[in-house]
DNA sequence: TATTGTTATACTCTATAACTATA
DNA sequence: TATAGTTATAGAGTATAACAATA
């Protein structure tokens, strides 16, 4: 702990306000995730890639389908693809009717690496959501879905 | 729409395991704070910058008091700071015991321009909110808390 | 010596614009 | 012409290392 006293105060009538609950979640949202980027920086693999390859397990891709699919524009995607196939993660393979398309898929070694880097990716959250008790992980799961699901629109 | 089905199963047992609500509610937060930077774009000020100016709100900080309540290296917080100077919306004035020291504190200038910015740099996340049943509402709500206690950690 | 803050430098991730190849 | 993907380039934000000034 720190010696800085961090008041936070919640008060549930005040954040069923559209405008006020906004401004804490964003908040809260943009912190965490600062964490969890820097946290994460042991792992081999970034968030970005991460992500990808997540889609890529339930099935091959083109690659502006996963650029929508992870809301960032197409060279964001090349380049994180690029990195994957480099790294012999994800293969890459021409579409069979357009010559413009890529088919991309996870490779065996991605797939391994994906379940060996889920623990190690999310250690320090799991570790923050192991103390919590079931409500508050409840809370936690469909506020995940609400936050998805928003994040789709 | 497109002609990929994105299929978000949701399964409350499944995410009473740490690790797997850990996975999931990463995902969530990165690509909701992904989409909150680049929605938020057209704003004058970034989200390190609004954050810095919110602690400054409640009272004179160090620059060190803020790296640490931010979660960032005083380097950073430096660079914040700067932007901020420059455009007169904080204002630094010597520690008077100690010369090493520099208390920032918030203009009337920033006060005003957080305060408009507030609507602006929420818009986004709370019009998504605003669709939301009142119950939902109070997920995000309690969310945003715990999210908030973890990152303190 | 230790601490506060700054400067120098580099890395990561993202975007837009311009380009190639295919449809 | 329009679309899929790549390359070039730039911007934002972060970090570590080295430094200056003060305690």
């Amino acid at each position: 702990m720190t010696g800085i006293p961090i008041q936070q105060t919640w008060d549930p009538t005040e954040h069923a306000r559209p405008d006020v609950l906004a401004i804490d979640l964003r908040i809260a949202i943009m912190r965490t995730s600062r964490r969890l980027r820097t946290e994460a920086s042991g792992d081999f693999i970034s968030p970005g890639q991460y992500a990808a390859l997540t889609h890529l397990q339930k099935g091959s891709r083109t690659l502006r389908e996963l650029a929508r699919l992870e809301n960032v524009q197409a060279p964001s995607m090349t380049r994180i693809i690029n990195s994957l196939t480099e790294q012999g993660l994800v293969a890459r393979t021409g579409h069979p009717d357009d010559g413009r398309q890529v088919l991309l898929s996870i490779t065996p070694a991605g797939e391994t690496l994906i379940e060996e880097a889920r623990s190690h990716r999310t250690a320090w959250l799991a570790q923050r959501v192991a103390v919590l008790n079931d409500e508050d992980r409840l809370v936690l799961s469909r506020a995940a879905q609400l936050m998805l699901d928003m994040s789709a629109t």
